[in-house]
DNA sequence: TGACATCTACCTACTAATTGGTAGACAATG
DNA sequence: CATTGTCTACCAATTAGTAGGTAGATGTCA
């Protein structure tokens, strides 16, 4: 994650801070103090709060779109992208690490409506990619589908990000995680 | 919800504050406008942010174990009482609150030590009674348990938990939350 | 009963620290 | 000499929390 450009530098630092303590508790000066450098040279390479964050979410997507991507090319079965999906949410606990978005939906009343807007597509956009997943399964005969795959995608998704928000409150929080998610995963996509 | 005492009302406005922007982001002076007292009347109350919150979650521990005691007692069957847990869930996002615990598990890396142990409580307490639930529909047939029943409710907990944020970041709220929940109940619990 | 003391629940008026943000100086680079 | 990126030094607003005062209710005792 090396870089020489210092607006990378304070984008990498914030994300961290936000996907730890959320919008409202991450202030300019946190930024600053680990980043190296002062408050005004932030304001310099991001004008406000909202450009910074909104820019952020933005790579967050840009991140989370690739992935999937890597995913989906890797033409594995379904039943193995499926798993390699959930990984990712593993991954990023394994690190501390919550979902940028999912912070924010919880600071949600809290955030300007750009960035309200934003991540409202990071949601689509990822429903959009799991719903394509599953119906690929579908067709395949990997799994059935009896609802719709939309529905159940949106609720796969929830339970990822629930899970990883419920992990970090227990004390074996990882193994938690997967004792909470492969269970359900096998329970719907009985072949998984 | 009436009631003539100050710290009753100053508990009351500061769940609803917390519910809908999480730890960081209330004040003081938010609760005060709300209450119609001054600032410092709440710190006659409570001390400190610490000794209210702490409060808080107590008194949250409560209603939600109240509320899972007369689901028991109903003695409907253990799909329907499973679907009236669910629907706890439901029925505070249909008043844009989330769960106060999932909130707060947002903003853990922030919270005072003695805040955690109380949430970690709160979900313990939570997971053990639905583990209960899920055994006895599985005693009685209802459903089939594969795996643990403590595995199955804490992915349950957090499908809920997950579906109330996603939920209020979603344009129809409500509709989705439902649209997610009810197919993975159906899934994991065929009869439901 | 009257006098005094204490307690409850609030108030005004402050504090020190932190918040996001701005103005303007300055050094390096091309 | 202009641009880039950083700095110091400020700003007004907000944060949790404190000090000290006060009106009114509730004792308590001669």
């Amino acid at each position: 994650m090396e870089n020489n450009n210092t607006a990378q530098t304070i984008l990498n630092v914030a994300q961290d801070i936000v996907r730890n303590r959320g919008y409202s508790a991450f202030s300019y000066a946190d930024i600053a103090k680990q980043v190296g450098i002062r408050k005004a040279s932030i304001h310099y390479h991001f004008p406000g709060k909202e450009d910074l964050v909104k820019k952020l979410v933005e790579q967050y997507r840009e991140g989370m779109a690739k992935a999937c991507d890597r995913i989906a090319r890797s033409n594995a079965k379904p039943q193995d992208q499926l798993l390699a999906f959930a990984n990712l949410y593993r991954n990023g606990l394994a690190e501390h690490k919550i979902c940028l978005c999912a912070m924010l939906a919880a600071d949600f009343a809290v955030l300007p409506d750009s960035i309200q807007a934003e991540i409202r597509v990071f949601f689509q956009d990822t429903a959009t990619w799991l719903a394509s997943l599953l119906q690929t399964g579908c067709d395949a005969k990997v799994w059935d589908c009896s609802t719709t795959v939309e529905q159940d995608a949106q609720g796969l998704i929830a339970m990822l990000q629930g899970a990883q928000l419920l992990s970090r409150s227990a004390i074996n929080g990882d193994a938690i995680f997967e004792q909470m998610v492969y269970p359900l995963l096998q329970a719907k996509f009985a072949q998984v």
